[in-house]
DNA sequence: ACGTAAGAGTGTATCCAACG
DNA sequence: CGTTGGATACACTCTTACGT
């Protein structure tokens, strides 16, 4: 602190600054407008109803979807047709097989900004579950600030009904957010530990080969076939406009925050189902690109279902496929096949792989040297597939995969070398 | 019976995207 | 701003099967 000045002075003088720009006058100037929140307050403008309960009142907005309403190609029934075991696998959880569709919460909140932890409200909380043929959506929206425990209450209330939770990004954004909520309204937590599919994370595994970006708003667009109104907002204006509404108490905006976060739970429905469809029964779903039956088939297969594995790559492998995308799925196929021991299925399509024309596939070769070297015993054919497969290391580019792979493959053309020698000679 | 090596499966570190 | 987990690359361990 400056010498010769008292911390009062100091503090005096930013008093007198503060006073100069009208501070003093408290959140006075703040205030919302009057004729603005006369005319345009948030009841009047989406069609709602105020709750009261032992923590006071909040604004909640209802709305309902029949099972066959289509939401792009999709309709709100698909996720219903899949038994619970494919979205198990999608979440890699195997709790979620043993959940019940109807107790599944979807999830998705609107805050007053991007940075998590404790700092961070939401403000507006949409709540999705099926019910009696139809998707339910409820929106918890506080009016204010003080609005949070009511909402909050009620909210607990609904999420003390649901076992599991669906999300897009809700286990890094939603929950933690919630939780924290939750604890500094000093109520428990709800949900926080529940079995959880967050979508992003199987969406990002199914698409980003192919897509740009895996935003939930991308996928509608590319996955789904789901266009927004004008009606709409970006996300990254929600903020601003919850802030201006508290300021101004117009609530036109909002409303356009209501449906952008309505058809974000309606998305997370739509493409919950899409995504289990495409697991589950990808001959049903209407227009599958091959490469998503591909990623898909690879998605069943590190899941541990090798039989929707093989079923979804053979049906992959009988789509439109780019050559490389067929290789890499007759590839898998095969690999999944030996697995089993079906090694003469595997041995057939690794054959196949290693004569086709467009085919640099040396993995097929080394897959069929191993096969004679340790299956069949013939040596000098195994030495045969090995230097094939050198003679097409050799045309890749150089680098440290080149030089990796051609110091493995001579290792295993010298063991070869040894053994044919040693007289377990070829046939 | 033993040592060796291939293959399969795991673990660690790093990077990146998505959420409003 | 923070949190999460998938992808990738790489090293490592464990199991198996073979040759001696």
């Amino acid at each position: 602190m400056a010498k010769g000045r008292s911390p009062m002075t100091d503090v005096e003088d930013r008093l007198r600054k503060l006073r100069s720009l009208g501070v003093h006058k408290g959140t006075a100037h703040l205030k919302p407008a009057p004729p603005a929140r006369r005319r345009y307050p948030v009841e009047d403008l989406v069609a709602g109803r105020v709750v009261e309960n032992e923590a006071g009142a909040f604004y909640l907005v209802e709305e309902t979807f029949p099972l066959h309403h289509a939401h792009g190609a999709p309709t709100l029934g698909d996720l219903l047709a899949c038994p619970c075991d494919v979205p198990a696998r999608l979440a890699r959880d195997p709790a979620i097989a043993d959940m019940d569709y109807r107790r599944a919460a979807f999830l998705d909140i609107e805050t007053i900004g991007l940075a998590g932890g404790t700092g961070t409200v939401a403000f507006m909380v949409g709540l999705g579950f099926y019910e009696d043929d139809a998707l339910r959506v409820e929106q918890y929206f506080m009016r204010d600030f003080p609005e949070e425990p009511a909402m909050l209450t009620a909210l607990a209330r609904r999420l003390d009904e649901m076992d599991w939770l669906v999300s897009f990004n809700g286990r890094g954004f939603d929950l933690p957010i919630l939780t924290t909520r939750f604890i500094m309204n000093r109520m428990p937590p709800r949900l926080a530990d529940a079995p959880h599919l967050d979508l992003l994370f199987p969406a990002r595994r199914l698409w980003k080969s192919r897509l740009e970006s895996c935003r939930l708003s991308a996928l509608e667009k590319a996955i789904l076939g789901f266009y927004r109104d004008q009606a709409d907002v970006p996300g990254y204006l929600v903020p601003q406009i919850y802030f201006d509404y508290l300021r101004t108490g117009d609530a036109r905006e909002i409303a356009r925050v209501f449906y952008h976060n309505l058809y974000d739970i309606v998305s997370l429905a739509a493409l919950a189902g899409h995504m289990c469809r495409l697991l589950h029964a990808p001959d049903t779903a209407t227009a599958v690109p091959g490469e998503d039956l591909l990623r898909a088939a690879a998605l069943l297969e590190q899941a541990g279902d090798a039989a929707r594995a093989e079923a979804a790559y053979r049906r992959a492998i009988a789509s439109p496929l780019s050559p490389e995308a067929r290789e890499e799925a007759l590839h898998h196929l095969a690999v999944l096949l030996k697995r089993q021991g079906r090694r003469d299925e595997a041995r057939e399509i690794w054959r196949a792989l290693a004569e086709a024309r467009y085919g640099a596939d040396v993995a097929a070769l080394v897959e069929l040297a191993k096969d004679c070297e340790h299956r069949q015993r013939d040596y000098a054919a195994a030495l045969a597939y090995t230097e094939q497969a050198l003679a097409r290391v050799q045309a890749w580019p150089p680098g440290a995969q080149k030089t990796r792979a051609l110091a493995e493959l001579q290792r295993r053309a010298e063991r070869l070398r040894g053994k044919a020698l040693a007289g377990g000679g070829a046939a």
